[in-house]
DNA sequence: ATGTCCAATAAAATCGATTTTTTATTTGCG
DNA sequence: CGCAAATAAAAAATCGATTTTATTGGACAT
């Protein structure tokens, strides 16, 4: 649906768009447990709408795999497990090697200058944890790929972004910082990036997936 | 939702689940053209049910990329374009081949026993030209990478399966099998992947998609 | 105690009607 | 005429109520 990570909530959204991005946030956050039950009449309350906009909201979020439906007996916050995180860990590492490569292949000036303007508000956001940074900091990582001409690769790459920071939030964002240089880290990619080094951008770029992964994996029962 | 090609009409199935099959049937057979407008009451009366299942069925399909959601101006079957498909075959083959070897790395009697079984049923309804075929098909590249151990990996390439097959179809499907020994494409594979020769299977895996994409495209503007 | 049947309850799924928004058509004016 | 504003028609989106299905909590028999 949208690639961003916050929803910049628009006038015009119909009742289902605002539910389906209030609840994503809740999936992505934590606030709905996973594994939890979604209960029609329940988020109608908390989201202030019908059941038929949080019905295909739900449905919206089925396929992003956020969200899974019961035949019968309704939805269910998607589960979590130490298989699945290492799976998304996986495959994200590979999709996005592949999409980094593209995106610098076809780089241009547009590109590289809404790479540097995009790390920019990052950085400028990392001091507080605010929502605000996570959002850029999703907009940093797709930018980095988003030259690569491939709007379904993106999208697979969006979403397993979700899926992965959806752990994360779990874990609790600080313990995944604590430490860490993850501002070096990613000026360095985009150094990397900038300067048209491929493997050492795809380097750094899966070093960092991993490093923050395997942080994150001692969070994870 | 579900990864096989054709839908099994269960019982129980409630209106949602029958209107998503038959809509995606009718997607991907180009029943339903690309970019065509997806009018919830001319749906309604097609599929005999109600705006709500119907509104829910499409809602699931958008993630599925087979059909956009344009805020407040309803639905519509996917575009199609050269583009698109291009993409989708390198995503296919790249993904496919990085299944396929997780697969066979797993190898184990229950999975060979069920690759030639479904081989097997392929063949035979390999001379009618029947949907039967199709579902049939799907589930023996299905069977190949589906000993992969990753359930995220497998949903994409069923994904891309879909996506893929839509262009078969909107070819006209009898014009790519022509003069092709698909039959002996598909028992190559099965015996390379029964004799754990992992190159030899992802080589001949790709080239059978890449060889069918080169029919194909001869089809596409 | 343990399991099975049945009623009562809760929830999901669906429908039909209403409201809102978009799209098409007409009307009026430069 | 050509264009823009107003109106009418169509469609999307949403709501509230109804129907269907699953779940829960006994009553009873083993």
């Amino acid at each position: 649906m949208d690639l961003s990570f916050g929803a910049s909530p628009n006038q015009k959204d119909s009742a289902t768009t605002l539910a389906y991005n209030k609840l994503r946030l809740l999936i992505l956050t934590g606030d709905l447990a996973p594994g939890e039950k979604l209960k029609i009449s329940a988020l109608r309350e908390k989201l202030g709408t019908g059941a038929s906009p949080i019905r295909e909201a739900l449905s919206l979020l089925v396929s992003d795999q956020l969200v899974v439906r019961h035949e019968q007996r309704g939805f269910r916050a998607a589960e979590t497990s130490r298989e699945n995180f290492d799976e998304i860990l996986e495959l994200r590492c590979s999709l996005e090697a592949k999409a980094l490569r593209k995106s610098m292949q076809n780089a241009t000036g547009k590109w590289e200058e809404n790479l540097v303007l995009v790390h920019h508000r990052m950085t400028k956001l990392a001091a507080e944890r605010s929502d605000g940074f996570e959002r850029e900091h999703k907009n940093f990582h797709m930018a980095l790929i988003g030259n690569c001409q491939s709007p379904l690769l993106l999208r697979f790459c969006s979403q397993l972004y979700d899926l992965n920071i959806r752990y994360r939030y779990l874990a609790g964002r600080s313990s995944t910082y604590k430490g860490r240089a993850i501002e070096d880290e990613h000026r360095q990619i985009l150094d990397a990036a900038l300067s048209s080094d491929e493997e050492k951008a795809v380097k750094l770029l899966v070093s960092h997936y991993e490093v923050t992964g395997g942080f994150l994996m001692a969070h994870i029962t």
